[in-house]
DNA sequence: GTCTATACAGTGATAGAC
DNA sequence: GTCTATCACTGTATAGAC
């Protein structure tokens, strides 16, 4: 990053990349095997040399998007600058854009799907992401509790709190994707800063 | 209802019994007609008698249950004894059981997954289910504006912070259904209480 | 209304040559 | 690594007899 090299795609990662934008567009049902083949101009059978299976393709995508968007909060965690209700504003807003705007967050409604099928989706989406998601925002929430900036939290009610909102709205947005009036009737920005305005007032020691 | 008679069940309401069924434990893609059929123990032929496809299958599936989830929220905004404050709790209560325990509030996460292929069960289900349930929980507030006891709030923003975490842990509890541990992860009472404190606490007027 | 029988497109996946 | 060719199978859906 920023050193002047940019690595050439791997044709794994092409696929990858590819796909996602399939799996994103389609579903996962819908997105064949031989659609992704054609869609990367190669054959099934090389498709089927570069991923084993179809499952093992489409946890590759889930996984892919894991590190980069967990960076993003850790960097928000680091920065010593930041006062905690600023660092807090800060997680939130990252948080809606990871979730409704990245792939890995858009991919949520496509995990619920394939759950059943392959229970280890589930499992990896929610101890690599989820769990470290959790974890850091919760560091932020201590670190402000113990400044005496916010008052003690249940975290699993608190978590209800923030999470809800953002997840709903992305599966939404997903769900009711056709509709053209889809910008009026779920509106990132304005729910963004409504919510956090509701979030701060209720933690915030305001004795 | 409660007059002694029962209709009988027809071969039609069967079908969309059973199916649901199994579209709710496996998914709309991993539901075949086939299995449908076996369920019933009828053969796919008959079954097509009963249903033009598949997809008018699943939107029979998703409709049927519609008007009986809306009539336990009508029930509350009739009732007359009740003041904002409690009627607005019961809601809450009530949409928690129509979204995590209901059939066709947990058919939400399927809804998804089919809205790009059927876009008219996207539409259907946010005119006839959605949209009626706000308006109901919409007139409750406005109740309580008018009453003094109740802030005066956005629509959309209430909504996000009222229907976002209801719809976020129905989604949870189906993604990780294959959690031994789903009810210490996402446990409905709790979070159903400690999520009407906060949203009660930021509605009142408390002057 | 229910059946047997069938059409036929598409699926995930593999064998083996180059 | 990529190809051609092919596998066994399941999917939705229909025709026509009873």
């Amino acid at each position: 990053m920023g050193n002047g090299f940019v690595a050439a795609e791997t044709r794994r990662e092409e696929i990858m990349r590819v796909s996602t934008g399939l799996f994103l567009e389609n579903g996962f049902a819908a997105t064949s095997m031989s659609k992704v083949a054609a869609a990367c101009k190669i054959t099934k059978a090389s498709l089927y040399h570069h991923f084993t299976g179809k499952d093992e393709l489409f946890i590759a995508c889930v996984t892919h998007g894991y590190t980069p968007a967990l960076d993003d909060l850790r960097a928000l965690e680091n920065d010593q600058s930041l006062d905690p209700v600023t660092r807090l504003r800060e997680a939130i807003s990252v948080l809606y854009e990871m979730t409704i705007k990245s792939e890995v967050g858009r991919m949520s409604p496509l995990i619920a799907e394939v759950s059943r099928a392959f229970p280890n989706v589930a499992r990896s989406f929610h101890s690599d992401y989820i769990g470290p998601q959790q974890e850091i925002v919760w560091r932020m929430i201590a670190d402000g509790v113990d400044q005496k900036v916010f008052q003690p939290v249940d975290r699993k009610s608190f978590f209800h709190l923030l999470f809800g909102p953002i997840v709903t709205l992305s599966l939404s947005r997903e769900m009711f994707t056709s509709f053209e009036d889809l910008e009026d009737h779920f509106p990132v920005e304005p729910l963004k800063q409504s919510h956090t305005d509701a979030l701060l007032k209720l933690i915030r020691s305001c004795a």
